[in-house]
DNA sequence: GCTTGTCTGGATAGCGCTATCCTAAGCAAA
DNA sequence: TTTGCTTAGGATAGCGCTATCCAGACAAGC
């Protein structure tokens, strides 16, 4: 029976069409009253979100997308989901951006920037609403494909000085210098570095801490114990015991990570050593039991989640086409000292 | 100069017709050529790929989406990011997926069934191209729009036998059962369990711990310690000093999750309370430094990575329209024996 | 009064792609 | 040769929404 037209499948979704026909209003004054876009009388506004709750209306963000050239999607491209580090601020960005419409996207780069270059050409494809982006480590195709492509932009974890670069986080080289500070307030003479991963917020760090021991007249570059491995707790007892086979004078040890300083405490109390008497142990990030340690771990409280929140809002607001009050949010750290030092 | 006419914003995007044209072909078969689809002579396959290649073409999902009725993402419904179980297992599904076009979601449902079902609706809404839900506990109303979107779907961590369902997991009950045996034939008598959470896995894991006690005679409710709060290792230290405050006589304990465990077994390192002279410590899950812990932790080895890998594979050959050989996969599990037992 | 400007609602025309239907060609069977 | 059946390529028509241009209604300005 009825029409053997020419049809397409039917599809069963409720269109928007079909609630401006029971607003009686015009498709187009049915998308901006939900939309909240322009002057349409607030009666017209009632009427049209009546109609679409009756309906259950739902809009489709693939035709959204591609009328508007943009998408809800906001990807954020991080290095790694094996550090909590990461997962903290994703979770945070999540939770920030989900209540406005936006849907996050992973990207995982594994700390390489051809990875990141081809992610950030996949996800460009999808018209994205806004981009976070971890660190400022990238190719500088990377670069320009994110700037062509007009996207609103975000940096996590490191500041810059770039008028025109968004970024929230805090300065790795002031934390790693703070931190090895308070070891030399501890009194210690003879302070490792020990880290794994390598990355440039790694590395930033062992360029506060080198500084620091410069300013006090104990930097030996000897004491430096660098792998390029992932970083884990059973890596951290490793360099532990490679360190203080290497290095029997060591009384203090920075660890670039947590999870690398609670395995070195748990080494320690393997073999022994009195922590913090014969040797002091600090970390990084204060990851999630630290504090549970025996000794709890002295280590730099990252704002991670607040990181997270702080750029979803900056992105948000760059999304809606407005400036932020600042380009650059600096949350700071806080250095959290327990028995471990 | 020019066209003054009615005119789009130009949006820069090299499309679909764009490659037809330089591989003078029309527009349907350059698409059905790029897709791989029906009956598309090799010459003109090749000549369209090349032009795609030379042009630079990346199709636009939005449009794919729109004129398919079907997108390229798939939704990952976890109850939280801050168990790492949950973060491997997304971890896994995303890297199987990445490579064969599909963008993963993360939904994060706090073990909540009302906020399953609103992420639900709004990711359904998306049209994605599958779907990966965690076990089997949520509204109906849920399971309806699932059946009825026809989404392809698949179930992650528990197994059922419905045959219309698709599940990859293994017995949370037996692996419960099995370590539950291990403290058994260790000579325990009074071995409590203790346990944070409680969402439906936890629970099942807690049957699993009952009947082996029944079965030997050794259950005794008032060894059960099941808290709602959310599982960390702090709370462990705190649950296991609760307990052998209340039950003085416990001599194993069966904690639901490692993190709780390794806050046990450091909470006992603390009280000098020897493990496992005086009491049994184990785990679930082994989870990153449990092999680490002091002593290192006995524990159930879950196949976190596998599970994300095989239920993504499952679903991509569902969402090929294959029916994948078996409709549920038993990953099993591994009791993991070490020195805390 | 007439021009200008501002505002609200609507008509129109796609966004870039693919589902669906068609046609013509090729080929084997009748 | 005719019929039927399978292809391979193409024409057409949207998918559901919004950007853009327009028109009519007023209010203000000269």
């Amino acid at each position: 029976m009825a029409t053997t037209e020419r049809r397409r499948r039917p599809s069963g979704r409720i269109t928007l069409s079909e609630v401006a026909k029971a607003a009686e209003v015009s498709p187009i004054t049915a998308s901006r009253a939900l939309r909240g876009e322009r002057g349409v009388a607030a009666t017209l506004v009632e009427r049209v979100k009546q109609a679409a709750k009756e309906l259950g209306y739902v809009p489709d963000p693939a035709a959204r997308a591609l009328a508007s050239q943009r998408s809800s999607q906001v990807p954020v491209l991080v290095p790694l989901l094996s550090n909590a580090l990461f997962v903290d601020v994703l979770e945070a960005v999540h939770s920030t951006l989900q209540p406005h419409g936006f849907q996050t996207m992973i990207g995982v780069t594994h700390y390489d920037p051809e990875q990141e270059e081809q992610l950030l050409r996949s996800y460009l494809a999808h018209r994205p609403a806004g981009l976070l982006l971890t660190g400022f480590d990238r190719t500088d195709a990377a670069r320009q494909l994110v700037a062509k492509s007009g996207v609103p932009c975000v940096h996590l974890m490191e500041l810059t000085q770039a008028s025109d670069i968004f970024c929230v986080g805090f300065s790795q080289h002031e934390a790693g210098h703070g931190l090895t500070k308070h070891l030399v307030q501890r009194g210690r003479k003879r302070i490792a570095f020990v880290a794994a991963q390598l990355d440039p917020r790694t590395m930033q760090r062992a360029e506060g801490y080198r500084e620091c021991l410069r300013e006090h007249g104990l930097y030996d570059p000897r004491l430096e114990l660098l792998s390029p491995q992932p970083s884990s707790m059973r890596l951290g007892g490793e360099l532990f015991e490679e360190l203080l086979r290497t290095r029997p004078d060591v009384d203090a040890v920075f660890f670039c990570n947590d999870d690398l300083a609670q395995g070195g405490l748990l080494a320690a109390l393997r073999l022994h050593i009195d922590v913090p008497e014969k040797v002091a142990i600090a970390g990084f990030n204060d990851l999630s039991g630290s504090d549970q340690m025996v000794p709890p771990l002295t280590t730099v409280r990252t704002p991670r989640s607040a990181i997270g929140v702080s750029s979803a809002q900056m992105l948000l607001s760059l999304m809606r086409g407005k400036t932020p009050a600042r380009n650059s949010i600096d949350l700071g750290f806080e250095l959290m000292v327990r028995a471990s030092t």
